[in-house]
DNA sequence: CAAGGTTTGGTTGTGCACAACCAAAATCAT
DNA sequence: ATGATTTTGGTTGTGCACAACCAAACCTTG
């Protein structure tokens, strides 16, 4: 009867947010890759898009946006950016031409073998133990998906 | 001596990665504050700085990058459009005129009330225990100072 | 085939996020 | 006091992120 029973001001409290832990703790970590990815000319978001292709080649538009939980607004221009740098290639797909086809190119596939060590890098990097990672990972991707799938709620 | 041992293919799996989860809820939790805070008509970033302002009254723009972790690249634009939205007003500091006081106006402290049920809303979204949510929010903490904290290691 | 719809990427516009750089004010050292 | 240094915001440029909208390609169904 205390707390959590009716809004208050100390719920306004940022410090308490997880929202906030969470948005705080993305940059954090993101900025902990960025000096690495910078060796491979990759921003975080452009590795992403890497590490979808190294291991699965050929991949559509679409599929990306699923994987990543990207939309096309952001992918497209990301996507030119790579072409340009020459790391993938894109193709209309001959069976369906709504579809692009994203690939790597032979400097593309070469750069993954530069990339090999970077999750290690950035374990050692933040110091922080496994166990403790692989945890902290199954609780984001159960709130990822209970966000995801939030109601808007305002419709009734 | 089965994994972790040296860098595989296997450790560039995109759903290993922690990095990638963080950046995926990130989103997805902004995600649900969007339409909430529409109402409001702020952005998630802005609300942030709201709740620093709602907390503490008047705040150094310095402040406010320290609380939010954000830099004056940032700050700068944003309350800019919070001073257009009329909601805050910005003054130099007369004791050191490097200084920029951002304060609430009326209408921005009027908007505090609006707010209060917006923390307990995005829970019942989400639907998350509350016991799960604090033990996540110390986790994010200890991995955002620790990615803070971060050494470059590339000075040797 | 032709009219209706859906799927898939792309474009445009707004708002972060951050690096790099800049200018003015304050502070320190002599 | 005067010159060097630090502090504090601001500006500029690049790159996401997403909403809103658009066009072309597909897919029906009559």
């Amino acid at each position: 009867m205390t707390r959590a029973d009716r809004p208050e001001p100390g719920d306004l409290d940022l410090q308490k947010q997880v929202c906030f832990a969470l948005y705080a703790a993305s940059r954090a970590l993101t900025a902990v890759y960025r000096p690495v990815l910078e060796r491979l000319g990759l921003t975080y978001p452009q590795y992403l898009v890497m590490l979808v292709l190294w291991e699965r080649g050929q991949t559509s538009v679409k599929a990306l946006g699923e994987s990543l939980q990207l939309d096309s607004g952001t992918l497209s221009p990301l996507l030119k950016r790579l072409e340009a740098a020459g790391l993938v290639d894109r193709a209309r797909d001959p069976r369906d031409e709504r579809s692009v086809v994203v690939s790597l190119t032979p400097a593309g596939d070469g750069l993954r073998a530069q990339a090999t060590g970077i999750p290690r890098a950035i374990a050692e990097a933040t110091g922080v133990p496994a166990s403790e990672l692989a945890s902290l990972r199954d609780t984001l991707r159960k709130i990822t998906e209970a966000a995801t799938a939030a109601p808007d709620k305002e419709t009734t």
